[in-house]
DNA sequence: AATTCCCGGGATAAATTCTATCCCGCCATG
DNA sequence: CATGGCGGGATAGAATTTATCCCGGGAATT
């Protein structure tokens, strides 16, 4: 029994492309708002002209509000948007998408948002955005929360809204601090999450990665012993999966270990980890925080990551990773789908 | 919660207009299939070069097949359209409007298809159609139904398929012979539909309307007595309803018969009986078959009328009628709620 | 066999809409 | 005060839509 959604592909696919574009226009103001019409234009990929034309019906409706300042969404124009969503996923055949990969990769949870993050910015956002509404579906009081950084995880940091029903939560850095800028560490994420949500958090104060030498002496040291404790006893890590060579080139590693992750076809990295195609770590960094294989004693690990060009990395890092929720973008899901790199 | 085409009615309200407007097409092709494009585009009131681009797409989608003969639906194109039939009335509000007739008319069963008859004979095709549809949900073996003749009558004939699940039904004329065209005569539409679901069917050869003296004489007639019994005896009427003035002219009444129905304001016509604006009998012909009275003993007595223009009539002999289903269409039905001519 | 009617496919011209691009004054920010 | 981004205004060219008509083929009727 073919839904309306089916039907109206055959009798007026146009007329969706169209009910597509508004649901992506409407969906970036939401993310990015207020905004004009230029910068719209710029970050949908289509003229100011186009996006005026647009605008102009959907101020009509009563779904945009317009200032000096760009336009806004109106109540009624989140409402339309939220109960959109659906059936938007279902013409893009999300659902299906994700029941694919869900199998595929062996996860509790898979979630795909429209777009990909290779070409818009606001992708990223909704990335983030419904990282943090999977996590209040999740989170409950009491419960101890260790993020990584990354990009990707600061717009979690961004997106995330407080969350009423839950209360003396602690946020923890999975890792230590790394050689990037201050607000994509771990640290930075951490507190601003816990800000967020009125909870509570407890820093790290160790390089990443570090010596041996160091890496002895440094987890002895009262207040990050204790940190490691609270990071063990996680009940919820969210992480993000990054291209190998370009993570070793933000972290600054040297030269002889940058040819070694080449010479080992290293694809994927996370928590210090560097996998190759087939899952198998060709590097492993030394840090101070959650280990790889901790990761199978936590009930939940999320993992986020999206771009068409992550594809090869989020399929290397499930080949043998533990986490059980992937959200990732449309771009990524099609790609991981096509086979490349994996299968 | 609102479904999805309360959402497309604000986001893309384009979208349902063409979705409408191909259903329409698809529809009225499956009535007078196979058609050509300029006698179609003059059924629905719009341009042949709109037509065939319309038609053009139609067939690229698989819907119609194309012949010198004209288009015809494809079997997919007819379970689109039976599929997209729910939706589109859900668009036009239909389900609301039967909801509205229904209270105020105090009926079972509404049915209203779209259009206007008064405007496109295709649509007292589909109301013979639906009606025809409506019957095959009702009939059981063994089961007599009484009709009347008329040109809406006589569309269900020509519409209605047969039943295989129904067998020994009988069929008998609820009145006798009219001062009309003899395919719209009781007995011819009675004879037909009962050929085309195989079942049974008695005659009445009978004038209509007739003297006192006739009618006291030939009721006695074996022929004319055992037919009679049946018809009181029927589960099922199937009957129209006439505007007043007309049927009177077209059952050549007299001059003072028709200064009568003027000056009494006769509104409808059914059985014999000429009613008013409040559903007064103001004139009543002599007739051989059903009368009004008996209706009350008849579980399902279904009325079958369309147009704007009927709406007067079918709100007048609703006020005193006996029916307990109405088969309408759009124009008739959104006449009737608009409060012309009753309340 | 001839004629008529309706068919699909072909075609042109005019009207309308869409699209690309740029400009102006206003307002907020640094 | 200067700068950046805003909405609203505007023109020109491109693309699409719309209106209308014609031709040859096939089927039905006379």
């Amino acid at each position: 029994m073919p839904t309306l959604i089916d039907l109206q592909k055959l009798l007026c696919p146009d007329l969706l492309k169209a009910m597509q574009r508004r649901y992506r226009i409407l969906h970036t103001i939401q993310l990015l708002e207020p905004i004009g019409r230029r910068s719209l234009a710029e970050q949908i990929a289509l003229k100011e002209r186009i996006v005026r034309t647009e605008l102009d019906f959907l101020t009509q409706q009563g779904l945009l509000s317009v200032s000096t300042k760009g336009v806004s969404l109106t109540p009624s124009g989140k409402e339309v948007l939220s109960e959109l969503t659906p059936y938007i996923e279902e013409v893009n055949g999300f659902r299906v998408l994700e029941e694919q990969i869900k199998q595929t990769l062996k996860l509790d949870h898979v979630i795909i948002t429209p777009g990909d993050s290779d070409s818009q910015d606001w992708v990223k956002l909704d990335l983030g955005r419904r990282a943090s509404e999977f996590l209040r579906t999740q989170l409950k009081s009491n419960q101890t929360i260790a993020v990584t950084g990354g990009t990707t995880m600061a717009t979690v940091a961004e997106m995330i809204q407080p969350l009423p029903n839950v209360a003396n939560c602690l946020f923890v850095p999975a890792r230590g601090g790394l050689g990037e800028r201050v607000e994509n560490q771990a640290n930075t994420i951490c507190a601003e999450m816990a800000k967020k949500i009125k909870s509570n958090y407890r820093l790290l104060y160790v390089p990443d990665p570090l010596s041996e030498e160091t890496y002895h002496s440094i987890i002895h040291e009262p207040g990050v012993k204790d940190v490691l404790q609270i990071i063990r006893q996680a009940d919820i890590v969210m992480h993000g999966i990054g291209d190998a060579l370009t993570m070793a080139k933000r972290r600054k590693t040297s030269d002889h270990v940058l040819a070694k992750l080449s010479s080992g076809n290293a694809v994927s990295e996370a928590f210090g980890y560097y996998f190759d195609r087939l899952g198998q770590v060709v590097y492993k960094v030394r840090t101070v925080g959650m280990q790889l294989e901790e990761l199978s004693k936590i009930k939940t690990v999320i993992a986020i990551a999206g771009g068409e060009s992550k594809a090869a990395a989020i399929a290397s890092y499930f080949r043998q990773g533990k986490s059980n929720v992937l959200i990732t973008d449309e771009g990524a899901a099609k790609a991981l789908i096509k086979g490349f790199p994996f299968r």
